[in-house]
DNA sequence: AATTTCATGTAACCAGTTACATGATTCA
DNA sequence: TGAATCATGTAACTGGTTACATGAAATT
């Protein structure tokens, strides 16, 4: 309870992706090598562990088929607990060292976010995400008008470069926004 | 010589600033602190290892100062060996794994090249990563066009801002290479 | 005198990578 | 029958996180 472990992005995918139906450690790797959304490993060496550890910590449970065979295969589901604990993850309120350092753990929270959560979390999570990404530009900005002079040309390209990503991740939320809305 | 170690992002963001002056562990701590650009630690637990282990591997060397009392500070500057080390990170082609996987190590490649390569392999390296960037994204709009109908929306949503992000790449290459060009 | 900043480091831990390993099933 | 795919896993290694630790110098 006080200690709620954040799981990282790896175990957050594998968890939100059971969430939605039973999967094998196997499905899971096909997911991840065909679906062009995220960056996850696909290694076994990266998954089963990720799944051991879920289960562990009581967020999914395993049913195993073919019980008698030497490699039983194991569909994994959400329990009680896991169902919570992405509630949990899913509600938490945007931070700005969320946009600096983890925006594509937010984006994976909103990919689980419509079915979990709701068309209005959806919302509310990508109005916040717009307004936190333009502070963040805005403290970009101010730092190429302070700092512009004295930088060298590459530092304020790749500052430039910074700028026009969270320009998109802005305007993309915005889009998204009105198309959730008009349905 | 075989077995060219590439080093971690973390690792080639320390060779590349101290390629251009001596730095200490300290100094580097700042400048991760205090500039916006790239996500690298500040936490002395992965610098002061990543420092021990490009001087272990003769990329670079330490001065010390203060060479008596008990916390000697060191200056780290490059060797001839780093120097060559990194001309050949800075000029290996870029990949369409590096594209999908690791756009920060290439911008991070950029930002040192014009020091170290010069101006034209900049230009030719803004060519290319425009050139793999649109590749990338017609792969993702391939995908967008070809399961559309099959994915749900977030799943979509999702992959339109891989999208939206990758123009957002493809775009400020041109505007680099423009601005370069015109220097 | 107390706090902040300079400055360097270690130890326990955690999660991901790479490479290896096993065996069943399906398909050409 | 041989190759590809299904399917699960381990072991060694690597590097980053968190937290702890020390102490000098500068600032308030």
């Amino acid at each position: 309870m006080s200690d709620e472990k954040i799981p990282s992005t790896l175990s957050l995918a594998i968890l939100g992706l059971i969430a939605s139906r039973p999967l094998s450690g196997y499905d899971l790797r096909k997911l991840f090598r065909i679906t062009p959304m995220g960056h996850f490993s696909t290694s076994p060496g990266a998954i089963y562990p990720a799944l051991r550890r879920l289960k562990q910590r009581g967020l999914i449970r395993g049913k195993v088929k073919n019980k008698g065979t030497l490699r039983p295969k194991q569909l994994f589901e959400i329990t009680g607990d896991g169902m919570k604990s992405l509630r949990t993850i899913l509600s938490e309120p945007i931070t700005a060292d969320d946009i600096k350092w983890n925006l594509d753990r937010l984006l994976l929270r909103f990919a689980f976010m419509g079915d979990v959560l709701g068309k209005e979390s959806s919302l509310r999570f990508l109005r916040e995400l717009a307004r936190e990404t333009n502070k963040h530009i805005v403290s970009l900005q101010k730092h190429l008008e302070d700092s512009g002079k004295k930088m060298n040309i590459t530092a304020k390209y790749a500052l430039e470069y910074g700028i026009a990503r969270y320009r998109a991740t802005s305007q993309w939320a915005k889009n998204i926004m009105r198309d959730i809305s008009a349905r």
